[in-house]
DNA sequence: TTTACTCATTACGCTACCGTTTCAAAATAA
DNA sequence: TTATTTTGAAACGGTAGCGTAATGAGTAAA
């Protein structure tokens, strides 16, 4: 059966996994990093900018300098393709996936810690 | 009873709403100020600058910023408190009231069509 | 081989946010 | 009254993001 919330219980949700990232947050990502993130960790790869600009409806300047953000702090990384050297590959790291695994823990306590 | 995701469950679903506020985003707001306006709307008011700073664990001009960008937004409004004139109190907006509702309505939806 | 196209990135000017510090207004204490 | 504390906001310099436009490298077409 379908996972159904109340509206009460969904926003309960965003709320608290919001404020729990905001408050521990170690790294500041926005919306775009976080939604580039767990397309890079949840969709097959490879990926490639211009397929995650596509993706995402935004321009790929941003993806850049969103890959340039989370590369800095070890999330993600990149490799020229060698079939065709004008893409650029995008690969998971360790640090990403133990990031994005944290994420993941956090979403599942605050979803089993919502009242009914 | 408590509602359990799995780990793909809850990523793909804070995956598919990050997704969907980036691509239809008319407004683009930070994971701060979506835990300041969900804050705002769901806990019980009345609602301060420094109240809003200690539970997000963040300085007071990271709150009077956000109230100002939101406010521009038509998301929140202000008004002093006249019962103590140092306090300015947060109050909700219809307009605000929408945006709040809409984003439950995605994170419903999404969790709806989540894979079993 | 020259031309056109397709990648990702960089450059540019601009806006928004950051943390820290300073401030003015208001309330409270002495 | 005067001094102290508390409140929210403004000032400051710095960083990072934005969209648009240009750039350079690589591929494909003529």
């Amino acid at each position: 059966m379908a996972i159904e919330l109340r509206a009460s219980q969904a926003l309960n949700l965003w709320h608290q996994v919001n404020v729990e990232m905001v408050r521990d947050g170690d790294i500041d990502l926005s919306y775009r990093q976080v939604s580039i993130l767990l397309t890079i960790y949840l969709d097959m790869p490879p990926h490639t900018v211009r397929g995650l600009a596509e993706h995402l409806n935004v321009t790929k300047p941003v993806i850049t300098r969103a890959l340039d953000t989370m590369g800095k702090h070890g999330l993600v990384s990149r490799k020229r393709d060698d079939k065709d050297r004008r893409n650029v590959i995008i690969l998971r790291t360790v640090e990403g996936a133990l990031y994005v695994e944290k994420l993941g823990d956090i979403i599942r306590e605050k979803a089993r810690l919502l009242p009914l």
